[in-house]
DNA sequence: ATGGCCGAGATCCTCGGA
């Protein structure tokens, strides 16, 4: 089963790209984040056509998650995190490998910048609450894959200049820890497993040509239960829908489930 | 020359994003 995560910044102004990325990726799920629309402007018809069952959180014009699925998703919760409804930014559901029951939780985490105001507190208090849960869940589930925008750099070499973003929401060492702190409750994040030491990059900025000089960063991610490690066969960025004609500035993250 | 974008929604600008 081939997984995959992209923030689409707004899935009404990138439909074309994204049936063009279906079509040529053919992913089993995609997880969506920024999908910046309210479930009744969603265009469930298109993806429809194409074979895909939706399943939306909207927001008008901010925020917004949601997953595309050749096989119907049982179990969508859309109040993981349930003190922090005003916000759409999590949706989680069950799908099945052979026997295994896997729970899917395709978050998109807030940015936090500028740091010195209330967004940055947000932010800290959302990854607090979603490790909280997540410490909850995982004893009595074993098998779970947090994917999507996770507005975190993990590392030095996840962004081509790190000393640019020591002060920054998606760098700062105790936005960092978190992240950390979320992988210690028993995940790998599975593209720096598989890629000991490379430097690719998930995001480059519309701005100061990014795209064109890779000034890029690392900032989607697939977090993988421990005991669905050996489940995993490849991980892989997959640039192509970054070099489009009218992309997103996210470009999505794949992998490969058996 | 050291800045250069984009989307949504309400107006021709503001906010949010990263």
């Amino acid at each position: 089963m081939v997984l995959s995560s992209w923030n689409v910044n707004s899935v009404r102004a990138r439909i074309e790209n994204i049936l063009i990325y279906l079509k040529s990726s053919k992913p089993d799920i995609l997880m969506m984040q920024e999908i910046k629309t309210e479930e009744k402007n969603f265009p469930f018809n298109e993806f429809e056509k194409v074979g895909y069952k939706s399943y939306v959180l909207g927001q008008k014009s901010y925020n917004g998650v949601a997953f595309l699925s050749k096989k119907k998703i049982e179990n969508i919760d859309f109040d993981f995190l349930s003190n922090k409804p005003d916000q759409a930014r999590i949706i989680k559901g069950d799908t099945k490998i052979n026997t295994k029951t896997i729970k899917l939780i395709n978050i998109y985490v807030p940015n936090g910048n500028p740091v010195e105001t209330e967004k940055y507190s947000y932010k800290k208090e959302w990854l607090d609450l979603l490790i909280k849960r997540i410490k909850k869940t995982i004893v009595d589930y074993g098998n779970i894959i947090i994917g999507g925008d996770f507005n975190i750099i993990p590392d030095k070499i996840d962004v081509y200049d790190y000393k640019k973003y020591e002060d920054d929401a998606l760098f700062k060492l105790e936005i960092r820890k978190k992240f950390r702190e979320l992988i210690n409750l028993g995940f790998h994040d599975i593209y720096r497993y598989f890629n000991n030491d490379k430097k690719e990059y998930t995001f480059w900025d519309y701005q100061a040509r990014s795209w064109q000089n890779n000034y890029g960063m690392r900032i989607d991610h697939f977090l993988v239960s421990n005991n669905l490690l050996n489940n995993i066969k490849f991980v892989n960025i997959n640039k192509q829908p970054r070099s489009k004609i009218k992309p997103s500035d996210h470009t999505p993250i794949e992998c490969k489930i058996n």
